[in-house]
RNA sequence: CGGGGUGUAGCGUAGCCCGGUUAUCGCGCCACGUUUGGGACGUGGAGGCCGCAGGUUCGAAUCCUGCCACCCCGACCA
């Protein structure tokens, strides 16, 4: 393995792919297309796990686990979302093995074995939460049901990259059921508003909120909230969608309730989901040439104390001082790692932390013993400062936070130089073969319009920002009216 | 699934055209010693069915045929 990484300016995806491998967070697998996720990779999924799920029941919905399989008439049933899905399904045709008559030792499916309904590995989990909740609903008492699973889906991809797009990948996926569609509507935007506090005060990463175009839409749903976030090579990322279903489900499932008024209606649903997919926004939003820059929220060790010694007796010396540092440190929820091992010297250690992202280094060594002192490194800045061990706690508790805020600023700064409003389509190529990111321009309201651009220029519309202003204006492309900008951008 | 490319030690590679001793080099790994404030150095060592299966030949990493895997570019997608 070579020590450098490749840059970003030299090879944005080989410096993505090599930084994935090199950080420890995850690599390919025996399995075409599938990911094993590292210990270390683990570890940051668990952190965003543990917020977004602290999330999900302060706004009242619960866990539970459907199964990974979904007979194939039940996936069916709701036409639109089993369409859209249908051509990256893994279906499971046997339920067995037998010895191979030609070739002794090997196996092969028993062709007596296959089942007489084909099961589909779950691409998404409606059909059978939806098939379940017919059972649970009767009436308006019975709602709103406020479901939340985790769980791996299969989504068959021809191309595959290491936590963007993989075949199986963890994600969470919530569905609720609603009395009025004013309810599923408030639910589906609350969560998408969740979403938002989550990666922009979580992970550091600013996201624009806004509404999909119907040909970028969930199958199935009649409106699909998003958040998009902005990469530094100028491609846009999905980082979280939440749909409004309408009854869609409720008429394929047959989910009706009984009223107060004594009536039969059909539920109102939403669904919204989040995947290890934020893996790859966390690394391409934050990361840079030396390697991983994690926020101090999801560093699974926030501070990293390294030791720097000659003698035995140097060792414990420093050795002393780190773990009162630990102590004091871990009193204020602050973790830490005493990287004491023997077997690399400080400057490979340095390195790998770098490379790692942990977003605070402290190296004690005899010189700050003498001095009562210790060598402050953030990982976000790259600079370094000499802080004394006094004031040491207060110091690392400060720069938790600000950490934490720089790589906001940054990253919202990147985006406001990388979002350009344009008024013709000439502006619109030019600004995107140059400076790349968001393009914000006038639309027709057409897909025809939408898939013209995207055939000429790759750029699709990303989202109808929730927060536009209503503006009089001309389609950048076809010239006819317009009331309100849309987003624009080549995407991930 | 279309077009292009690549498979040699854990990783990166030389050798292949033009077949011929024990398959090259670097990183990593192991042992010992010296080292330790930004990826240490020396000495010694281990590690290979040259992607797989056939074929040609006295002889195949090298030539031929088939298969498999991976990568890049397109269409599809969170």
């Amino acid at each position: 393995m070579s020590k450098k990484l490749t840059s970003r300016a030299e090879d944005y995806s080989k410096w993505y792919n090599e930084l994935v491998v090199k950080a420890d967070l995850a690599e390919n697998s025996a399995v075409r297309g599938c990911m094993v996720i590292k210990p270390y990779g683990y570890a940051i999924w668990e952190k965003m796990q543990a917020e977004l799920d602290r999330m999900f029941k302060e706004t009242g919905h619960q866990n539970a686990y459907f199964p990974l399989f979904v007979p194939k008439s039940l996936f069916e049933a709701e036409e639109k979302n089993a369409e859209g899905f249908a051509k990256e399904c893994a279906v499971v045709t046997h339920y067995r093995l037998q010895n191979d008559p030609d070739r002794p030792g090997k196996l092969r499916v028993d062709p007596e074995a296959k089942l007489e309904e084909e099961l589909v590995v779950r691409p998404t989990s409606e059909a059978i939460i939806w098939n379940t909740f017919k059972g649970w609903v009767q009436s308006y008492r019975d709602l709103p049901l406020l479901i939340n699973q985790w769980a791996n889906v299969v989504r068959w991809e021809m191309r595959t990259r290491l936590f963007l797009r993989t075949a199986e990948f963890l994600w969470q996926e919530g569905h609720t059921a609603h009395e009025t569609k004013a309810e599923a509507l408030s639910e589906a935007q609350l969560m998408n508003n969740v979403y938002a506090t989550f990666v922009e005060k979580f992970m550091a990463i600013p996201v624009i909120k806004g509404l999909k175009t119907e040909s970028e839409r969930f199958a199935g749903a009649d409106d699909t909230y998003c958040i998009e976030a902005l990469m530094q090579d100028g491609k846009a990322l999905q980082a979280g969608t939440s749909h409004f279903l309408g009854q869609n489900f409720a008429k394929a499932f047959d989910v009706k309730f009984t009223s107060k008024e004594g009536k039969q209606d059909y539920v109102w649903a939403t669904s919204w989901g989040v995947s290890t997919r934020l893996m790859g926004a966390l690394i391409m939003t934050h990361s840079d040439d030396h390697g991983l820059v994690l926020p101090p929220n999801l560093a699974p060790n926030q501070v990293v104390i390294v030791p720097i010694y000659k003698t035995e007796e140097q060792f414990e010396e420093v050795s002393k001082i780190a773990n009162l540092i630990i102590s004091d440190l871990r009193a204020k929820n602050i973790s830490v790692k005493y990287d004491n091992r023997t077997t690399y010297r400080p400057g490979a250690k340095f390195a790998q932390h770098e490379l790692q992202g942990v977003p605070l280094r402290i190296a004690i060594g005899p010189k700050d013993i003498e001095n009562g002192t210790v060598e402050l490194a953030r990982r976000d800045t790259l600079t370094k400062e000499v802080v004394s061990l006094d004031l040491l706690t207060g110091i690392v508790e400060g720069l938790m936070t600000e950490i934490q805020d720089t790589l906001y600023k940054k990253a919202f700064d990147f985006r406001a130089t990388h979002t350009t409003e344009v008024n013709t389509f000439d502006e619109f190529k030019e600004t995107l073969e140059k400076t790349g990111g968001f393009i914000s321009a006038h639309w027709d309201g057409t897909t025809e319009t939408e898939n013209k651009i995207k055939d000429i220029t790759k750029a699709t519309i990303r989202c109808i920002p929730e927060n536009s202003v209503e503006e009089e204006g001309v389609c950048v492309f076809s010239g006819k009216p317009s009331t309100r900008r849309v987003l624009f951008a080549k995407a991930y």
